[in-house]
DNA sequence: TTTCTGCTTTTATTCGAGAAAGGACATTGA
DNA sequence: TCAATGTCCTTTCTCGAATAAAAGCAGAAA
């Protein structure tokens, strides 16, 4: 097998949806406009037209792209189908190690988990290579990949250095002072907090997002691309922690929710040295509740 | 072509030393033995054996393995045999990037590579996923990989990570006192350090190794998986910054051996608001060093 | 019994092939 | 005249195959 198709059946999906906004009797733009806008090559763009009017949804002849009949949802490529092959990966192995439950130590084998995921070794392989980036996984030459492990140490680790890079960032943008890029955008945050807050038991859900949006702001304060690079590490572990620690989420997400609020306020006031203790207060706590979510003590 | 069969002749080669230390006459180990003492399995050990029965060099027969003459220098695997295909790349690419002068914007194509290389496609393409860790390189989906280049910015923001983790690491050895590890490790590199410094005329290509010790002793302090991934990330740069700037070497490597004696002098005599100033001067001159050789200033 | 060996099975590394996606260039038509 | 199309070639993504290397197991030797 080659390739999945993937982004013709993904960029079909698209046109269909476009089609639907057009209406009938209405004309598709040129292929170069259409190529342009999604960021495929006019070569797709040409498959997918060849479909469409083999389908009967268009009547495409050199520039005429008329639109006969709107889409019906048995048009559309299922969401199973769009994805590539690295996406497949990629999901199958975070649920493995998210949800499996693996002891630090476990052995990861290529050929094993090409088998389970029903893909070929090279793909598992390129996959396990991109994602020892991370730190959790480690190769042993000629030999096995081993789990690390979210363990203890693990999170100790990543939380000392993101501590590190957002304090030093946190200090930048007070120096800077209101006028800062981030100090303005990290209160322009303010309105969508309290929407969270003002109907927590609701709305603790959405709480991660923009958890994300904040932090990843400070991250970007350095501009610096080591900086940023290990923002993706971090945003992986949380997206981990967020999803598989349910239990007391609402507890978490309110006061978590309340220490960005407070940051935002201390802000607001031009108070630096409380807004100083209150990023380090939510800091502490965040670390706290990470911690308490690892549920490996020692590496294997 | 399957894979090298570079441990096998690595292996070997390996083996023909011990020949050579044991004598003839003498008995080889047990098969375990071999492999465990050289990291490799029995399957490999045996099919050194076989080549090394074959030659005419043991007489191998069940537990019996006896020498019956010394190798000579035409025994050996050369060099060149005995890199992996990876390793292969990997040389290549460096010597690419390193000496090839490339813009930064510079178009990467996977095929380009391998055909220049004389591999495969596949091992140029693992080879890049595993160098993107470095960020000098990105990928455009579908289509190429692009190099941003080793440039002023890079550099930068190399150096503000390091002087991040390196300060941090050097406050926490000075909080704990002489009797930390890392305190006594750096001290310890004083003879060293002395014995360069002595002769700098003649062993100034000494330095690159001592400093490369000195730093990583501290990244190790931290004891932080993520920052000693970044200190590879470092590693590489300065394998890079030695390697090409020549002129002035003598110079910067003089000053440099200076500035760390300086460090473990005040270490020595246990003056810590010194030692942090030595430390802070070190850093500064070596940014500038490494700014100096920036060839490319902007991105592309 | 405990090593160590001989043989067999499984896994990792590397390459090459085939289809999808990108890109270049000549040609068409408004 | 120049944007848009038709055509063709190149590159990437994915798989499968072949051999090196690892790993397991039964039996022989000490």
């Amino acid at each position: 097998m080659p390739r999945s198709s993937a982004v013709y059946k993904e960029s079909y999906n698209r046109c269909l949806e476009a089609i639907a906004e057009i209406g009938t009797g209405g004309n598709l733009p040129p292929e170069t406009e259409i190529a342009e806008t999604w960021g495929i090559s006019r070569t797709t763009v040409r498959a997918v037209l060849k479909r469409l009017s083999k389908t009967g949804i268009i009547d495409w002849e050199g520039r005429r792209k008329a639109i006969l009949r709107l889409p019906h949802s048995e048009d559309f490529f299922t969401s199973e189908e769009t994805i590539t092959t690295a996406e497949k990966v990629e999901t199958a192995f975070m649920e493995l190690i998210l949800g499996g439950d693996l002891a630090p130590g476990t052995i990861l084998r290529e050929s094993e988990l090409a088998r389970s995921f029903g893909t070929s070794p090279s793909a598992v392989r390129e996959f396990l290579i991109r994602f020892s980036r991370f730190g959790l996984i480690e190769k042993e030459p000629n030999r096995h990949w081993v789990l690390r492990g979210f363990t203890r140490s693990f999170a100790e680790e990543l939380f000392d250095v993101r501590e590190l890079f957002e304090q030093r960032a946190f200090d930048q943008m007070l120096e800077r002072g209101p006028e800062d890029r981030t100090w303005k955008a990290l209160v322009a945050l303010q309105a969508e907090f309290e929407r969270i807050s003002a109907d927590i038991e609701n709305r603790y859900m959405e709480f991660p997002r923009m958890d994300e949006a904040f932090h990843k702001l400070l991250f970007e304060q350095l501009q610096n691309r080591f900086v940023e690079d290990f923002f993706g590490v971090v945003t992986m572990v949380f997206h981990y922690h967020y999803r598989w620690r349910k239990s007391g989420e609402l507890t978490r997400n309110r006061l978590a929710t309340r220490e960005h609020l407070e940051i935002i306020a201390a802000l607001r006031e031009g108070d630096r040295q409380k807004a100083r203790d209150a990023f380090a207060r939510h800091l502490q706590s965040a670390r706290t509740s990470l911690l308490e979510s690892v549920h490996w003590e020692e590496e294997g």
